[in-house]
DNA sequence: CTCCTATTAGAAGACTTATTCTAGAATATA
DNA sequence: TATATTCTAGAATAAGTCTTCTAATAGGAG
């Protein structure tokens, strides 16, 4: 019925992470000058600076988390090493969201402004994680806070060292190994 | 001569690391509002906020490095394990100091305001450690990102995945085993 | 004691950035 | 075509922050 948007929320989220890589921060007026979006439709469309935040993150965040999950739900010490190898492969196949899950910090989409809905997407989100994470440590047997060092923690740490530029492949070498001397005593 | 300061430096960089911990960011009324030092005193002692985070970083930075290049200059592959094991130690023995180094970003003191003599001082210092951790990586002839990883990139995210809480002994041991995993094939 | 200098003090101003508001344009449906 | 709804537009406003400026204070040297 209505009339469609002149840019898709994808393009958003692009220029949000590039505004991020580029200034370690997001405006509004920055964000207006890279997209032509104007002023009106971001708050139409976002609610807030805050609110269009939370919507790129939630947006990058559930992407990754679509990898990580196969990789890591009812993983056995053998095949949870997948789940350390989504952040390399998830940062190669979707540079854009990987770099807003790099670049942005947690206070930048959560506060005061943060829309209610955004907000509990958010918690839902981390606490899945936390859950999956936690499972997988009490199936292993091995303390929570080696195995979040080698899934996410390092693979993360790995990636950065990269970012801007291509990760190269020997980080999943890298990656695998340090899974292995972290879980397997 | 003159007056003596009301505030030590080291105060007033205790406080900026506190404040960036708690609030991700430094503004001079909380900073002014935390410690007491007047608006005036702090532009007259550091000429710029980027003059106080540049001043305030490179004081961190400098006290990380004593540790740092102790133990990374000459080191063959069996020793440089303690130029990775710096990095916790020195947050366990320097909480206030390892903060600010963890939770402040390039951008936040590296900027057109920044005093000349600070950026001279702090492309010195980067410019220093990378020399050393390539000549490292030359000396026991593995590649400069795995170097990299193993001894800095792994134990900062090691460190961060504990603070602002303690850093608990086993982490020693975690960075350990990566070191040894990452640099000998 | 008097002068000199570094330090402190905080109000006023400048600047940056977020947000609101009113008006107008585009499109699907009836 | 009329209409309802969503989207676009950008100037005006509001809020927060950094920086400048003038005046006052404290302590050592002559």
């Amino acid at each position: 019925m209505p009339r469609k948007a002149n840019f898709s929320d994808e393009s958003v989220y692009a220029a949000v992470g590039a505004e991020l890589m580029e200034r370690g921060t997001l405006t509004v007026d920055g964000l207006k000058a890279r997209t032509g979006l104007s002023i009106g439709s971001i708050y139409h469309r976002f609610g807030s600076r805050e609110g269009l935040m939370a919507a790129t993150w939630l947006a990058a965040v559930s992407a990754f988390q679509d990898d990580f999950h196969a990789a890591i739900e009812g993983a056995d010490l053998d095949r949870g090493v997948a789940a350390a190898l989504a952040t390399p492969r998830f940062c190669r196949r979707k540079r854009a969201l990987a770099v807003i899950l790099a670049c942005c910090r947690r206070s930048e989409f959560l506060g005061a402004k943060t829309p209610a809905a955004a907000q509990e997407k958010i918690a839902g989100v981390n606490e899945r994680a936390a859950a999956r994470l936690r499972a997988f440590a009490s199936r292993v047997d091995r303390p929570l806070l080696a195995c979040r060092l080698a899934i996410v923690d390092l693979p993360v740490a790995a990636v950065r060292a990269c970012l801007p530029g291509d990760i190269p492949p020997e980080v999943d070498g890298y990656v695998a190994r340090c899974y292995t001397a972290l879980l397997t005593a």
